[in-house]
DNA sequence: ACATTAAGTGATT
DNA sequence: AATCACTTAATGT
């Protein structure tokens, strides 16, 4: 369960926002803080808060027909939630469920302030405007992506990222793991590895692969 | 040695 | 490219 503590708000909000907003956020808002895993807030629920993240970063997903989870995306320290601010505004329930991916803190601020803010306060507004733009964008770059590349050429890109941010050759997951993070196949994945490996590309084994050549 | 889980493969849509 | 049904190989107990 989130707990109250002394509010404390981090330098880029506070550059960003003119004084009387943050007055504003002093008075009205709270400082929360979740555990790594905690539900912030569940599918079906009714939005009561915009969260202004201070640390931490949590997870936006939604349930697919099956009910396995959909990762959206995450959403990083000194920004906030672009779904709230759209679907959410006008007191629909949530379509989307939001964890706590690592221990975070964030401010609440209650939705019931939202439309006297956007007129009021000019820094609020393009806060807003710009984590919806930004999301936007992504969203446009995801779809692009599916809609351009091929799957081995995303796969590719995917090993080539996954050993940069590890600094090995060497990637530990299973290729189920692999097609879970893309969208795909347990056998499509397995089949795209294969034609990578008899190019001299990689090295297969049990639960990791090696690369040994350019992809 | 046996059960379990990851990976490989052909056929079907 | 996904899914199914099945085989084969690696790994844990």
């Amino acid at each position: 369960m989130p707990y109250l503590h002394a509010m404390d708000l981090p330098e880029t909000f506070a550059q960003s926002f003119e004084p009387g907003l943050l007055a504003e956020i002093e008075a009205k808002a709270v400082n929360l803080s979740v555990k790594e895993g905690d539900t912030v807030l569940d599918i079906g629920q009714t939005i009561r808060v915009v969260p202004l993240l201070v640390s931490g970063t949590l997870k936006i997903s939604r349930l697919d027909d099956t009910g396995k989870e959909l990762l959206l995306y995450y959403v990083n320290a000194n920004e906030s939630c672009a779904m709230t601010f759209t679907c959410c505004m006008q007191q629909y329930p949530s379509e989307i469920k939001a964890t706590a991916e690592t221990d975070a803190e964030y401010i609440a601020v209650p939705i019931s302030l939202m439309d006297q803010w956007i007129s009021k306060y000019p820094t609020w507004k393009s806060f807003v405007m710009r984590t919806i733009r930004n999301r936007f964008n992504e969203l446009l770059k995801a779809i692009d992506q599916l809609a351009f590349q091929k799957l081995d050429e995303r796969l590719a890109r995917y090993l080539k990222e996954k050993s940069k941010a590890t600094g090995s050759a060497l990637i530990n997951l299973s290729h189920e793991e692999i097609a879970a993070e893309m969208a795909s196949s347990r056998e499509v994945i397995s089949r795209l590895l294969k034609k990578l490996e008899n190019d001299k590309k990689l090295l297969l084994y049990r639960h990791q692969l090696k690369i040994i050549g350019d992809l």
